[in-house]
DNA sequence: CCGGAAAGTCTACACAGTGTCGAGTTTTCT
DNA sequence: AGAAAACTCGACACTGTGTAGACTTTCCGG
């Protein structure tokens, strides 16, 4: 609760403080990938940074905060990207183009987005931003189905209840195989998409 | 690696020891509900258990394999009763009795399903259990989809690839409703089953 | 029913990781 | 220049883990 850099807003010159900041969550990427987060410690993360633990400290207040800005940075970064994406006439080709889209994501955020799922019961934090990137994707999902002629409404048959559960079913099928091979993922990808295209009736 | 009971196979008469354990185990799933893995400490399990920790240790090396165990136990269970799913004539019916099977199995352990799924990746160990129960649902649905007339094969139009993508979706909507509610969880599961059904090309 | 082995239990200890404190140094702004 | 803010560090207290070794209880063959 020491008031540091939450009050520090957008700045014209660059403190010394928002390089470090960047190597702390750069270097907390990087030991992600290579350990996991369980077996990454704080004193890691800060020696990777060039810094000790005291002084990590500053910045942020324990290892899960530091993970928290990492998802906070690469969700924000893919929000601004995934709103182009409703605004296709066709529905089928609206259905392809999100799923190149969301299989570029992976291929490039895989591991950072694998993490925040795992940790999104455990942190509230994470949760929260997780839940809303979830919200956007069904949001989507639901929008193209009902473009596709899918009733709206909560029913089981009908476009919102079905958008959510092939959220999870996209969420879920990358997860895997974005562990996997990228080769994995774009199977995935063909999978999930010609199921969605039957769910809304588009079958060829 | 301390060779206690691993040696213990099957036994006439029971020792006190398998008791203790059972009440380790049982601890394990109600602190579990309380307060979650991660808060969950080995001095609480011993208390819960009415032994210290330096007896529990005697048991289980440690909280991971705590939970191993108790995963084990309630996905041998499972296991058990899951195979008389295939047997229905027609499809349709077959897939209404296996999610209807599957909501009992989320409403009765839904706690420790979660659980395993939270730390497959953490826990190599549940990792591999979780994966077999996983391989069962998939082959499940992969049959009945081929039953249904959805030809075999790995690619995205062909049922095997269909049946995993089903399973995750089926898993992960049902991870997310059984946290909520049981009365969520059978409107998930209504869902899901509509998706189903579509897919393997059983429109109503 | 006795005596040794196996099973079970406990206290104490060593260790690793966390988060905090207060005293210092550097940077920034005026 | 000089005060305030930003930043850094080493040392400390605390919590939870896993291990060691001594002790008690239970089992079971002679």
């Amino acid at each position: 609760m020491s008031g540091h850099h939450a009050a520090r807003g957008r700045r014209a010159t660059e403190r010394k403080g928002d390089l470090r900041e960047r190597a702390i969550l750069d270097t907390c990427e990087a030991l992600l990938a290579e350990k996991g987060y369980e077996a990454m410690t704080v004193g890691d993360l800060a020696q990777g940074a060039g810094i000790t633990r005291g002084a990590l400290y500053f910045y942020f207040g324990s290892k899960q905060e530091v993970v928290t800005a990492l998802v906070a940075r690469t969700v924000e970064h893919l929000w601004e990207r995934s709103l182009t994406t409703a605004r296709s006439e066709d529905p089928r080709r609206a259905v392809a183009a999100a799923m190149r889209r969301t299989v570029e994501l992976w291929n490039a955020h895989g591991l950072v987005m694998r993490t925040a799922i795992d940790l999104s019961l455990t942190v509230p934090e994470i949760g929260a931003l997780w839940d809303r990137t979830a919200d956007l994707f069904i949001t989507a999902i639901t929008a193209v189905l009902e473009r596709a002629g899918v009733p709206p409404g909560e029913e089981p048959d009908q476009a919102s209840s079905m958008g959510r559960a092939l959220c999870w079913m996209i969420e879920r099928s990358f997860y895997h195989a974005s562990q996997e091979s990228p080769e994995r993922l774009s199977r995935a990808s063909a999978t999930c998409e010609h199921i969605w295209l039957t769910s809304a009736g588009l079958t060829s």
